[in-house]
DNA sequence: ATCATCCAATAGAAAATCTATCGCATGACC
DNA sequence: GGTCATGCGATAGATTTTCTATTGGATGAT
């Protein structure tokens, strides 16, 4: 068994070769491969060299397979079709991973992330569990949680920091527009503001006005952050956010930064898994992909 | 045909895998492949994070192949194999090329760079017809010569020019060293004057010496400009010679230019083959390195 | 406890691959 | 004949992939 393979050929130079005799063209080639016409080139040549003999007459304006090119990739077709009904043999299912997060995080960071993962991943199935309540890994069956908080989640279980928390204030560019920005107490005082259920006003009112905290015309109140984040968007008022949440909203101008004053929680979102998971490199994976999303 | 072939995992990694499940041990696998054991891990890391499923159990000491691993190794070897086996039938029988050459080009030029041609073009197997007689093309069975003169150099010839005639005069180190050097006309008179068949010397002394040709001590005659280089070399006098035949000996400080004059021929040296050479990828191969060796 | 074995991980080096650009040789068109 | 389009060739430099050397962790044997 081990007689019949010799030293092989440049794998990548096979691969150019294969596509350029179905195009007999390097530019239409280089188009299928998603690389330059040189590259391919320098690919072939490098082939021609590394077997001596010439496997294209170069023509102007076209190219020709040479009966030694005609003949040897007939079984190189072959042995690439080989491999790729193989690996595609090899994919199973569709694998199902769930993960038991915060709505607000489902709406305002994982699902906008999602054509991302399913990209990089299609074939894990994510089953997004948005939930207030702190889903259960057994009788949930839940394979992967963000959660927000401080380590230990609990026993049996792997954390890992995916973010931490910063409170910011935001609000409409068009609300801010309206009523000048709220930095001064008398601007401030025109704002209703957004309430969620971490309630966070007062500390962040503190830091930002030092010589007392000015009254808010109005508070609206929601129990889930996301929904205040809706309703900033909307003009309603202002909303306290972690940054991670609203930097889509930012980056499009939906949203704006209305204080410069940023609240440093004692509680982060964290990665956690079960130290057995059920499906292992599953897991792994989106764990991998979290931080990264995460990092960027 | 196109549909069989999907994006295609990293061939690299697919011929490192095929290796490892063959030792069932990352660091034999290395050393039949010649990397590093941790080159080796990398590239299976790398093709289990791509593939999405583990191909290996790692325990303490040793390697299983998981059944995935199993089932897919048995394609990728045998379309390996189909690569390899594709690859050896493709190299035929060393070819028989025979090139005409003069004996000077054969010893300083061709012969000193003929393990580059090997090298290059192992399956071609260069005969080397060295001779004063201009060989035929057709009853002397040759391929392709290096000739000397200008073209046309006959009915259905194709002639490309290898390099230009430059004629240097050239002598031993040692023998300047004890004679001093020829540039002036005492000194040079010291000199024995080694002459070839073309009789370079009276035009060289007359450009290099307008005021008067200082007459030679001695000269010592060759059929063979090869012969007269030989005799330079070994201190028995000056000889005249192309710049080409000399810079392998000048590199190495057997020779060195006694004079800074050159002497520019009205003919030079052409690479000659018929217009439907019997070989005619192989005639290309060898009229491409000549070029490529002349121009370095 | 020490040593050997074997895979994992990583920063940095080396090699391979690719890109952008220019060049050459047509062939088509005006 | 001149200009433009097409297509491969060559190359310096950029980028990516692969590899190396090293350290580390987990056994298993002595």
């Amino acid at each position: 068994m081990t007689e019949g393979i010799r030293r092989l050929p440049s794998l990548n130079g096979l691969r150019v070769f294969e596509v350029v005799t179905r195009h007999l063209n390097f530019r239409l080639a280089a188009e299928e491969l998603g690389v330059t016409q040189g590259a391919v080139a320098q690919q072939i040549r490098g082939l021609e060299a590394e077997l001596g003999m010439k496997l294209f007459d170069r023509f102007p304006r076209t190219l020709a397979l040479t009966e030694t090119g005609r003949s040897y990739v007939t079984n190189i077709r072959r042995a690439f079709e080989l491999i790729s009904e193989a690996t595609e043999t090899l994919k199973p299912e569709p694998l199902h991973l769930t993960i038991s997060v915060t709505p607000t995080f489902a709406s305002k960071w994982l699902i906008p992330r999602l054509t991302d993962f399913t990209a990089i991943h299609p074939n894990i199935d994510l089953r997004i569990l948005a939930s207030d309540r702190i889903a259960n890994f057994q009788t949930d069956a839940v394979d992967l949680a963000v959660r927000y908080g401080r380590p230990p989640f609990g026993a049996g279980l792997n954390a890992e920091l995916l973010f931490d928390d910063v409170i910011v204030a935001v609000g409409s560019p068009l609300l801010v527009e309206k009523l000048g920005l709220p930095v001064q107490n008398d601007n401030f005082t025109r704002y209703p503001l957004l309430h969620d259920a971490h309630d966070f006003w007062p500390q962040l009112l503190e830091l930002a006005f030092p010589n007392g905290p000015p009254t808010a015309a109005k508070n609206i109140r929601f129990n889930q952050t996301s929904l205040a984040i809706e309703a900033a968007i909307a003009g309603q008022g202002l909303a306290l956010t972690s940054t991670f949440f609203v930097e889509d909203d930012i980056a499009s101008g939906r949203l704006l930064r209305v204080l410069p004053t940023e609240l440093m929680i004692d509680k982060d979102f964290y990665v956690v898994s079960p130290r057995k998971p059920r499906h292992p490199a599953s897991v792994t994976a989106v764990r991998a992909w979290l931080s990264k999303a995460a990092n960027r």
